[in-house]
DNA sequence: ATGTTGACGGTTG
DNA sequence: TCAACCGCCAACA
């Protein structure tokens, strides 16, 4: 086991299982992954598409990945935010004016944690 | 090995 | 209700 799965490779297998229509939050992956505490990573890791450019990495529903309280995170330029608004609203999801969504309506039931090691390979 | 950095989250004022 | 702080944790320099 001298290779385990970089934490952001897991968040990105995880991130992929989300169907269209549905979101979650940075914190919930997190302790999906069994890291309670890493939320920020989450968002690292997430950060961390935009430079990608392997097709691997495009097909990441990274939109569908919000605030514990639905609304969108993004710092930086508010380009990134209308994006993300976008990306939702086109499949379906409701987005607010103040950029937040009604996480009671559009939460992603999530994975068990027996999926989530099978997701992993073990 | 040590310090800095973040697309977070919960508490406090 | 909103803003500021502080604690968490893995990736990177």
């Amino acid at each position: 086991m001298k290779k385990p799965i970089a934490f952001n490779e897991k968040v990105y297998a995880l991130v992929r299982q989300i169907p269209p229509g549905v979101v979650t939050s940075y914190g919930r992956v997190a302790k999906m992954l069994d890291s309670p505490g890493a939320a920020r990573q989450v968002g690292f890791a997430m950060s961390a598409l935009k430079g990608r450019r392997d097709p691997a990495y495009q097909d990441i529903p990274w939109q569908r990945v919000l605030g514990h309280d639905g609304k969108i995170v993004i710092k930086g330029s508010d380009h990134g935010r209308f994006r993300q608004a976008e990306l939702l609203q086109e499949e379906g999801v409701e987005v607010g004016p103040d950029f937040k969504v009604d996480i009671e309506v559009y939460l992603w039931e999530g994975l068990l944690p027996h999926e989530v090691a099978s997701l992993l390979g073990k």
